[in-house]
DNA sequence: TTTTGGTTTACGGTTTACCGTAAGGATATC
DNA sequence: GATATCCTTACGGTAAACCGTAAACCAAAA
């Protein structure tokens, strides 16, 4: 089991449920801290302790304040750390139940365990803290098929970039001009044609109008 | 100060913050639940036997799992209850930031307050429980334009329906057909053009994607 | 009743989106 | 080196969106 546990969550109120489960556990050495940048430093700074937390449970979503912050967000620090730190376990616990995310977190940054927080969240967590400390992967049940699924969602960045370009406003016209600009291939207004005309299939948009509000809905933008 | 109070939230974690919060205000008659419905039926038992609650202070968004839910939100919940109890004082609590709401819920609803969790959202919790025990109304700063601004948001049901028939992918043309068959007027094609090129003005849009885009950001559909 | 202001509807013209086809180019396979 | 495959680009036709103008309609004010 754990020895040395740093919890990151900028909403104090739900910090406490986690304490709690991490008590239950008889995990004594629990430090929390509100901000992405304090959890980096703080992890950082126990390695050349010589003292490493060997787990990290982190929220995703910090709302922005007064203070400047090098990661924006749980995703960045948590993509940070296992780059830089692989042998760190983290936990991610958020609120936040897209596959997307799970999987971009789960399958691309070797996360060790996705529980999203709700009814059921703070058992969820301590069955995710079970299984990592056996070097076991846990995923909340809601958002399992994230991985199971072989969704073969070929959507790379551009296509991202693409909708995101169209949601501001431009034209398909505008959109082949930006892209020529920032030397970004494929540029041609038949490319961008063919590739919008893939995702509204991909979707089963009518026209482009409803693929924006599906990919709004869907958070990929 | 209040003397019997609802707490209504499906994350059992942040409840814990709730109750500690109204515990350091002395408050003892606390009671919890996890889904609307048994919020309302609390409420209405309470009446019946001439035990009042004197304070709800309720989430927004309920997570729905296998129970059927008369009440899908918090908001509905709200809205039932400030009809028929008036009296009844309501604190909303929720990560919920977007002014429409606020002020929907404040300028026609008639709720007490609107608090918006975050890292100081407990303390701003007790403010507002302080507030409206005395009668005053209160919302999070970070929200408080929503009441404050006059914006003419001059924008009618039929607006709304418009540009949510267009992010559900109809066309113009299929928008005018389905007026006319459910009888709604304007629905000349003609009209719906008028309409969205007022509303493409008004939130300074370039075309109908970026519109849908502004309206789905704002949370208006 | 007439006037006035507003809304709804109709219509024509321009721009943009949508769709199929096909040519050009790069890379991989045999 | 020839062939196949995939991606990018080009082009043309149709549909839809966009935009201005004007007529028709309605209701309140004169």
């Amino acid at each position: 089991m754990f020895h040395k546990v740093l919890v990151s969550d900028d909403l104090g109120s739900i910090n406490q449920g986690v304490l709690t489960v991490l008590d239950s556990m008889s995990i004594k050495k629990v430090q929390q801290v509100q901000y992405c940048d304090d959890a980096y430093l703080r992890i950082k700074k126990a390695i050349l302790d010589d003292a490493p937390y060997d787990l990290l449970i982190t929220d995703l979503s910090f709302v922005a304040d007064y203070r400047e912050q090098q990661f924006a967000s749980g995703e960045e620090l948590v993509i940070a750390l296992k780059k830089e730190h692989p042998e760190l376990k983290i936990i991610v616990y958020s609120v936040e139940d897209r596959l997307q995310r799970v999987r971009s977190l789960m399958g691309t940054h070797n996360t060790n365990a996705y529980v999203c927080k709700g009814r059921r969240g703070l058992i969820e967590l301590g069955k995710a803290i079970k299984a990592v400390s056996n070097d076991e992967i846990y995923v909340s049940p809601q958002v399992e098929q994230a991985l199971s699924e072989k969704t073969n969602l070929e959507i790379d960045d551009f296509d991202i970039e693409l909708v995101k370009l169209l949601s501001n406003g431009l034209s398909q016209d505008e959109i082949s001009a930006h892209l020529k600009s920032n030397n970004i291939t494929p540029s041609s207004l038949s490319s961008i044609e063919k590739r919008l005309n893939k995702l509204r299939i991909q979707f089963k948009a009518n026209n482009a109008i409803h693929l924006i509000a599906i990919v709004k809905d869907l958070g990929l933008i």
